[in-house]
DNA sequence: TTTAGCACTCCTTCTCTCCGAGTGCTAACT
DNA sequence: AGTTAGCACTCGGAGAGAAGGAGTGCTAAA
C-alpha cells in the first residue's frame, strides 16, 4: 500500500493532536482540520489503511486511533516541524549556562538541575568517558611538618588537589625527592597500573619517603577511579505525575525508580551523533519500552563528552524537546570551548 | 483528664499497628492485643477519652481511629521502643560509608545516594555552613607560558585547584611576585571583600601581573561563593508512590516537587541537636504539614555540619528511621574525624 | 474513489443498593 | 466507679445495572 501525501497529512494531524491532548482524535475532527476538504468517511478509510500499515493503533475498537511507535518514528523523521527556540528562551538558556556553570566542581549535577528547569519532562545528565584519564603531572606543597598538599593535573586538564595529613613528620627534602619520583613513574598510568608500580618501587625508595609516596599515589588512583565512574544526575521525575499516561501509579513508580536507581543505563547517543531520539520499544531498557527519550551530547573538551537527556511518554513533544535540548547542548559546548580555549599565538605579542 | 498507663498502652498499640498497616484499628482488635484483658467496650471508652484529649482523630464517624500529630508526638517521646540496629545492618552501613565516601569531591550527592539506599523513604542531604570559609593560603604553579595552576587552601582545610588559561603569556617572575601579594592581601576575606580589595590594588600592581592576580582572585571568590551555596541532594522520592497515603497523585506530586525543587527549605535540626523529629504540622513548610521528617546532623570537622534527613508520611516508622539515621550520622562523623585527624604529637618520635 | 447512512461496540459515568466494620449510647453488672 | 453486653446507627466501599456517547466498520449509492 502506498503512503500518500494525504495519509501523511492525516498522520501528522493525528500525532500533533495526540501529543497536545493525550486523547485519541476521531475521524470527524481530523476531517475538519485537513486542508483539502473531505468527509469523515474518507478519513476513516485512510485511517484503516494507516492501521493496517502499522502506523496507528486502536486502544479498543470503538475508540479513536493513536500513533504506534512506527507512527511516531515517521512523524519524527519526516512530518514534524522542526522548531527553533524563540530569542527570549534562547537567551534565558545561554545566560543560565554562563551564569551557573562557570567553574563549578559539580558539573553534572548542576547541568542536570539546569536542564530540568527548562523542560517539562524528567531529565538526566551523565558523563561519557571516551578514554580514561591519567595523571599528567604531580606537585607537592608543604603545609607543615605533618601534612602536605598534593596537586594532580590530569590528562584531560582537570586539576585536583587535597590536603594529605601524614602520620609521620616530613623528612628533610622529602618533597624534593618524591615529586620527581611521582612524575617519572606514575604519570600516564591507569589506577590499577599505579598500584602495581607502587609495589615494584617498595625497595627502591627510602622508607621515610615511601609513606608520602604511597599516600599521594593512592590519592591519585582514587581520583582516577572516581573520574571513571559514570556520574549521573536525574531530576524532574515528579513531572511524570502530571501526565495522563502516568496516572497509573505503578507505571509512574517503575519509571521513576528506574531513572533514579539505574540511571547509568539511561540511553547514550550512538557513536558521535549530537542528538538521538529513541521511541518506545526502540529503547533497550525494559523500563523505557513505553517511553521515549531524547538525548543530546555536548563537548567538554579533551575528548570528553557530556550528555543531557529527556524522558517522557511516547507522545512527548519531540519538536520542542529536541529544539531545546540541542540548543542547550550547543550552549554547553560553546561554553567549554571558550573556557578551555588556550590562546593560540598571543604569546608573540611583545 | 488523666493519661493513665492503660491509655498509653492503647495508644501505643494503635500507633504501632497504624504505622505498620496504614489502616485504622478497631476497638475489638485493640482489646485482643492488650496485656490486661478488657472488653472492646472499655477500649471504646478509653478511645473516646483519647480523642477528646486530642491524641486521636477519626477520619469519619464510623471508622476506626488514627493518631493525631499530638498522638505521634507522645508516641515518639515516650511510647515507642528505641531500636538499635542489628549487627549486620550496622556493619553494612559502616562499610558503605568507609568504602564509598573516601575522599570524594561530591560529598553531599554521594552521602545522599547512600542514605537513600538504606531507607524505605525519600531522603535528603544538605550542607550546613555554620561559618563561611575564607582562603587560608594561595599557591601558583607554572604549567607553560600560557597557563598556571592555582591552588587554594581554604580555612576549613579543603584544598581546591584549577588550571587557569591566560590570555597573555606569563611575565618573567610573575608567579614569584603575585603569590605573596595574594597571600598578604586576599587571605581571610569573604568573596565580596576580595572583589573590593582587588579594586583597591589596581594601581599598585604592574599590569602584566594584574591579569594573573585578577584571574586567581576571581577563581577563589567563585570558590567561596560556590561553597557558601547550600548543596542539596534529594533521592528516593519514588518510594512515596508505594505508600497508601500518597495514592492520591496530587499529594505525591506536591511533596516530590517540593523536595526536588525547594530542597533548600527542608528542615535542619535546631541548634546543635544531633537529631530531630518533626511531625506533621510541626513542620514549617506548608508542603510538609502532612508529612514527618527525621533529620540528623554529622560533624565534618572544621566547624562544618552535614545533614541527612528522611521524609515520609506522619505514620512513618520513627523507631527504625531514627535508629538508622543516627547510626548513619555517627558513622559519618567518625569517618570525618578519622580522616581529618592530624597526628597530635607523633612528631616527637625520632 | 468518495460519501452518506446506520448498526454496533465498548468505555465512561451515574445511581442505587447492599454490606460490614466500627462507633456511641444505654442499661445492667461487679 | 469502672466494666461489660447489647443494639441501633453511620458511613464508606464494592458491585450491578442503566444510560449516554463517541467512534468505528461496513454497505450501498453517487
Amino acid at each position: 500500500m502506498e503512503l500518500t501525501a494525504r495519509k501523511k497529512e492525516i498522520l501528522k494531524i493525528l500525532v500533533d493532536s495526540y501529543i497536545a491532548t493525550a486523547e485519541p482524535l476521531g475521524s470527524k475532527a481530523i476531517a475538519s482540520r485537513m486542508t483539502e476538504k473531505v468527509s469523515s468517511a474518507t478519513v476513516r478509510n485512510e485511517l484503516a489503511d494507516l492501521s493496517e500499515m502499522g502506523y496507528l493503533e486502536q486502544p479498543h475498537t470503538s475508540a479513536g486511533r493513536i500513533p504506534s511507535a512506527k507512527g511516531y518514528r515517521l512523524y519524527v523523521n519526516e512530518l514534524m516541524e522542526r522548531k527553533t527556540l524563540d530569542g527570549e528562551e534562547a537567551e534565558r538558556i545561554t545566560s543560565a549556562v554562563q551564569r551557573e556553570l562557570r567553574g563549578t566542581d559539580q558539573l553534572i549535577a548542576r547541568t542536570g538541575q539546569m536542564v530540568s528547569t527548562f523542560m517539562d519532562y524528567p531529565t538526566y545528565a551523565i558523563t561519557d568517558h571516551r578514554h580514561t584519564a591519567t595523571v599528567r603531572r604531580f606537585e607537592l606543597l608543604e603545609v607543615d611538618e605533618g601534612s602536605v598538599i598534593a596537586v594532580v593535573m590530569l590528562s584531560d586538564s582537570r586539576v585536583k588537589s587535597t590536603l594529605l595529613p601524614l602520620e609521620l613528620s616530613l623528612a628533610e627534602g622529602a618533597l624534593q625527592s618524591v615529586t620527581p619520583l611521582l612524575n617519572t613513574h606514575f604519570t600516564g598510568l591507569s589506577h590499577a597500573e599505579m598500584h602495581s608500580r607502587l609495589m615494584n618501587l617498595t625497595d627502591q625508595v627510602v622508607p621515610e619517603n615511601f609513606l608520602l609516596l604511597n599516600r599521594v599515589v593512592n590519592y591519585a588512583a582514587e581520583l582516577l577511579e572516581e573520574s571513571e565512574r559514570k556520574q549521573v544526575y536525574v531530576g524532574g521525575t515528579s513531572q511524570l505525575l502530571k501526565m495522563p499516561e502516568f496516572r497509573d501509579i505503578d507505571k509512574a513508580h517503575d519509571l521513576m525508580h528506574f531513572m533514579s536507581d539505574s540511571g547509568a543505563q539511561l540511553p547514550v547517543p550512538a557513536g558521535d551523533a549530537p542528538m538521538q531520539i529513541l521511541i518506545g520499544p526502540e529503547n533497550v531498557s525494559e523500563a523505557l519500552k513505553e517511553s521515549s527519550v531524547v538525548v543530546a551530547s555536548y563537548d567538554i573538551g579533551d575528548g570528553m563528552r557530556g550528555l543531557v537527556g529527556v524522558v517522557g511518554p511516547t507522545r512527548m513533544d519531540y519538536a520542542a524537546v529536541a529544539a531545546r535540548l540541542s540548543y542547550f547542548a550547543e550552549s554547553l559546548t560553546k561554553m567549554f570551548g571558550k573556557a578551555q580555549q588556550l590562546p593560540p599565538k598571543e604569546d608573540e605579542k611583545p
